[in-house]
DNA sequence: TAAGATTCAGCAAACGTTTGCAAAGCTGCC
DNA sequence: GGCAGCTTTGCAAACGTTTGCTGAATCTTA
């Protein structure tokens, strides 16, 4: 069996409070106990066991993310962002990969509720708040990143969406495209709702008028980006310009449009959104909307940790949202 | 507050002992009480504690896991393959980077035990047993996946690192290549060595004498490859097949040697290692060697399970090699 | 109907900590 | 020498569960 502290105290021949005292540097004991009690505990490689601490302390020193799917290239430099700002602060993660679905999100919540998490961070596929946050106890810290649900009063980490979107179509129609497709996915409805907002603004501002022929609704996967455009091209709709929702779903179209022997840019100018590491590869040079996913983690944790430590406070909600940068490749 | 089982006994007027009983389906309850208490529980919105159930039960249905780096595309998939195994079998994980520092390596693993953690699973780069494995409590279950140290009597899933080196050198070979390059990193020891036995084993039955000029080390990025081989050209030494030790690494290799005035496969035909999702994208086609990447993570999540199960039970580690498979594509 | 068997429920200890309160020991001052 | 005041230590409760043991109530059987 690991030691614990009775068993120092036993050795030390003093009581188990004390022991605890001098262990957490707590007012009240000698110097001279305190040094005996550190150095029977080191010669007993004695470890704090944290679920009685938890138990006692109610606080695990411990979150849960959860996230839709870490091997979708965008979201790993994001869990890095998260995992290294909390263990900085000596806090652990524990990782949850919804899947795209409502119920293994609200599933994975109710499992870190149990575990009795200190705080919770999410990249959210509900529509609304309500959805996810009445599974949750009322005051247990809450930070959305990079995707979030209409009426919530939690605080939040994510680019502008509606402005990225904007920038992006607005890059395409300053390229002299008319014809813009927005190939999207509806497995996420708040991101798309904004970068549809964005698209439309872009096309309005520029008084070009809007062909709901061209949007168009799949998955975050490039196979779905590859089906949906040659649908779109196979059906003879005209086209010179595609907006994806994410990098993914681009490639794909790109993809696409050279099997149905178009070129991009020449014939068709292709923009993204993500900045995944793939799109800035020489081979691929993907015009996309730049994320600072790392950041966007790092962001989220340090809101996390001050929610964590003014434990019970009033929770002034942040919305932070980081500005998009356009990212001009090959493809436009 | 959340309510407690004592919450719920005040209400059905019993004692909270009842309630337990009667919420785990334990024997000797009547129905009707299991019914009533299961009636109020819902009513009140109850969720069991799992911490102090972790500190009765001395299990906190929580494994660890820790790699290298998240953000490596090498990990999503096998960290994907751990979580969907271990969550659909009831249980969290804790996910650590160690960022290839034996430091954070071992810092993992001593949070990871106070925090009372079931199993750990880890892709360690610790050159040897010892340096990791007196860390922890001595009977906690302990997987390595993809890499593990020298030394073990712990269970292993990996892929014939050996194997693989000699499909890939030897594929080389057959393309009539006669001086191959060894790029590879220093970073994690074990696969390095294997790899590398591979590149000399292949050599050697093929009676191609070995230049160690040829052999070179950095680290597991693609800048790191573009350099490595740059600098190996710019040597002037020769060199008509390079064998990276990763895709990674492959692909800045293909760069260095695009960018020297080169052609790839014409002059210098390059393979990887990993199969990592953008080594089969249209415009790299990188050829390698196939790792099954989720597999190897569900594969560990079994086993861990197992060791799990049969608790205390003699552990008859079994060490799983899985079979390479050679990937051959554009630039070989 | 009485005795034994069976079912159901409660008491209390245990898991490994932290911490409020009280007691004991020591110092120094008058 | 006695006492105030401070420092150091110990006792015991608490955190939310699970579970062995015991006792009460009900049922079965002769």
């Amino acid at each position: 069996m690991t030691p614990t502290i009775k068993d120092i105290a036993a050795r030390a021949g003093i009581s188990y409070a004390t022991v605890s005292r001098a262990l957490n540097g707590k007012y009240g004991v000698s110097p001279r106990t305190r040094e005996r009690v550190a150095a029977i505990a080191r010669e007993m490689g004695y470890r704090p066991n944290a679920i009685a601490q938890g138990l006692v302390n109610r606080s695990t020193k411990t979150v849960g993310l959860i996230i839709p799917d870490i091997s979708n290239p965008f979201f790993p430099r994001l869990v890095l962002g998260v995992e290294d700002t909390m263990m900085d602060a000596g806090y652990s993660v524990f990782l949850c990969n919804s899947n795209w679905k409502l119920e293994r999100e609200k599933n994975a919540l109710l499992q870190l509720s149990r575990k009795q998490v200190d705080g919770i961070l999410i990249s959210s596929i509900a529509a609304r708040a309500e959805e996810i946050e009445t599974i949750l106890p009322p005051r247990i810290p809450l930070v959305y990143l990079s995707s979030y649900p209409q009426g919530t009063a939690r605080s939040c980490v994510s680019l502008d969406n509606i402005q990225g979107a904007d920038l992006a179509v607005s890059h395409l129609l300053s390229r002299g495209r008319r014809r813009i497709a927005f190939i999207g996915s509806a497995q996420e409805p708040h991101s798309l709702a904004d970068r549809l907002a964005g698209y439309r603004r872009a096309l309005e501002r520029a008084a070009v008028p809007l062909d709901e022929n061209l949007i168009i609704l799949g998955e975050f996967r490039q196979e779905s980006g590859y089906l949906l455009i040659r649908r779109l091209l196979s059906r003879g709709i005209l086209l010179d310009g595609v907006f994806a929702e994410n990098d993914l779903i681009a490639m794909g179209a790109v993809q696409g449009i050279l099997d149905s022997g178009r070129r991009v840019p020449a014939d068709i100018s292709v923009i993204g959104f993500d900045d995944i590491p793939i799109a800035s590869h020489r081979e691929i040079q993907l015009s996309t909307i730049h994320q600072p996913k790392y950041r966007i983690g790092r962001r989220a944790a340090e809101i996390m940790l001050r929610l964590l430590t003014m434990h019970g406070d009033s929770h002034p909600a942040e919305h932070t949202a980081l500005e998009p940068e356009l990212i001009v490749r090959r493809s436009t």
